[in-house]
DNA sequence: TTGTAGGCGTTATCAT
DNA sequence: ATGATAACGCCTACAA
């Protein structure tokens, strides 16, 4: 900067003005800085000015796993936000570890980003109110933080395992079986204790779920369990799409060919065989109200932690209409 | 810092000494510095770090779209390798605008990344040759940059094409159509040229291509055209998995059961029906390639542009089988 | 083993 | 409308 103030005959401080276009710079004095700028070249480094500022324009997303499809979708959400406000995206997976959750977010702070957007991972997230409280806004996506009061951005879960339910029951099935991930995880939690109450408020049986079987073997075995029995299982629901497409080749390998709805849409739902009923979520949407939440928390908006709860949408396919 | 070296009762030199884990200081006055540092909750200004060393230690990431499972498996296997080296990533989506690049390059630029890695759009990259020259190091991947001699990854679209067009001859395809991207788009034209290559060899029609429709309709408009000749097409190839399935779509639509082989792989394409038979690319491979050659430049290493040219791999599903 | 001085490039403050 | 000067927090060089 002192290069280009030197060319242009001008203080730095003019030359800084310029640079951030603020007011007061004569025209011709604009021009001979523009002039400057261009031959020489000039760049501004954002680390000093991030030093100088306190605080570095970028926000930083940490989520389980980038190349999950509905992480991805998130992020590519928040960095469209961020760029509109001029904002870089740092971005980093924690897979699932509450230590590298930790240090990413260490690493974040440490840069001094404007804030955070995370999917935490399964633990207490006390040791993040110092930071909240010294000014760094986070927002939680998909899960809430627990021992700590912030922004979070969730599915609406008990709706849409519920509208599943419903949407079996209304076919005729009253053996419902659930399929769900670890219910250490929040979101599996959620989606256990609502498949329980939907089918107990229509009287269905509420026992028939699996939480941790991930692979094709285990979940064929257990489909062949419930349904050896002689008041068997007719339609499953899955707890996510991973488990959702897992479900579609055990029973595939089984060759059985019970309902299916699975919790979370995925690409070629409807192309596979058969096509899935899903309970669709919204990924760019919760990325996008995350980032409209940490900016207008950016642009000093006050208040109690908020959190916005987003429908689930019914997507009805082949798969409802088996057996 | 200086609130830590009084609260230790040491210099600043000392604390910055601890904090970076420096040799050289007694076990007791690190163990005096920790205590402050832990106290205060003192974490370290990387902005501050980050101007005085002159380079920020991050990455830069720029593709086309952060959403696509390509990119996404890219930037998972970039963010991996850099963590590996204490770098953080920035990842931008540039949407195919030369402008939006140029300016998410600048961005990272000014804030002084270590490296760039950028899937370029269409478009010449001369000007960067100016950045490259000043010593931050530049990686192509999955196209190269005109105009520019610089690292990069790129996928062998030659022999796979190739290896599609042979797998459907022995197979006793004569008339194959190809439908591929905007030729502009460097992955296009070099397997539309691969396509003409292969087919020529091998004493087959190479005027069978479509460069450009995008929509199930084109695409089931020209199935229908070239299936209503004489000596019809009996055979598909896409070039990339956008088409594959749009062509799977289309195939449908009009009822016919051609071959078809897609170039690049895409998650379930073995649950659709017909499984589609595909060329495989290795995204983690190139990003994770493109890491490396980057971190390599950084370490110092020197000498002319590099080229990583990564295979593919024929995936024989279903659709291989038809007509 | 530890400390002092200076400067990285920018922006805020206060002058002019 | 423009400029001089002092931070921002850290690290390099050198000194003790």
């Amino acid at each position: 900067m002192v290069d280009v103030a030197k060319r242009a005959a001008v203080s730095v401080k003019t030359v800084s003005r310029v640079v951030n276009g603020e007011e007061g710079v004569r025209p011709d004095t604009k021009a001979r800085v523009d002039e400057a700028i261009r031959q020489l070249g000039f760049r501004r480094n954002d680390s000093a000015s991030d030093l100088r500022r306190g605080r570095a324009e970028g926000i930083g997303l940490i989520v389980e796993n980038m190349s999950d499809p509905f992480y991805s979708v998130i992020g590519a959400a928040v960095e469209r936000v961020a760029r509109l406000q001029r904002h870089l995206l740092l971005m980093g997976s924690a897979e699932g570890s509450a230590e590298r959750e930790r240090d990413l977010t260490g690493a974040f702070l440490s840069r001094r980003v404007a804030g955070l957007i995370v999917v935490p991972a399964i633990e207490d997230h006390h040791w993040l109110a110092a930071e909240l409280a010294a000014g760094t806004p986070v927002v939680f996506v998909d899960r809430p933080a627990s021992g700590l009061s912030a922004d979070a951005v969730l599915t609406d879960n008990d709706a849409g395992v519920r509208s599943a339910v419903e949407h079996l029951a209304a076919r005729g099935h009253r053996n419902i079986g659930f399929l769900g991930d670890n219910p250490e995880f929040w979101t599996a939690g959620q989606r256990l204790a609502a498949f329980g109450s939907a089918t107990a408020a229509l009287g269905l049986r509420s026992d028939l779920t699996a939480m941790g079987p991930h692979e094709v073997e285990g979940i064929a075995a257990l489909v062949e369990t419930w349904t050896r029995d002689s008041d068997p299982v007719t339609a499953l629901v899955t707890g996510n799409n991973r488990l959702s497409v897992t479900a579609l080749r055990a029973l595939r390998r089984v060759g059985k060919r019970l309902a299916l709805v699975g919790f979370d849409d995925f690409e070629l739902a409807d192309m596979v065989e058969p096509a899935v009923t899903v309970v669709a979520q919204d990924p760019a949407a919760m990325g996008e109200q995350a980032a409209h939440l940490l900016f207008r928390r950016l642009a000093g908006e006050g208040g109690p932690a908020r959190t916005v709860v987003l429908p689930t949408r019914l997507v009805v396919r082949d798969s409802s209409h088996l057996v």
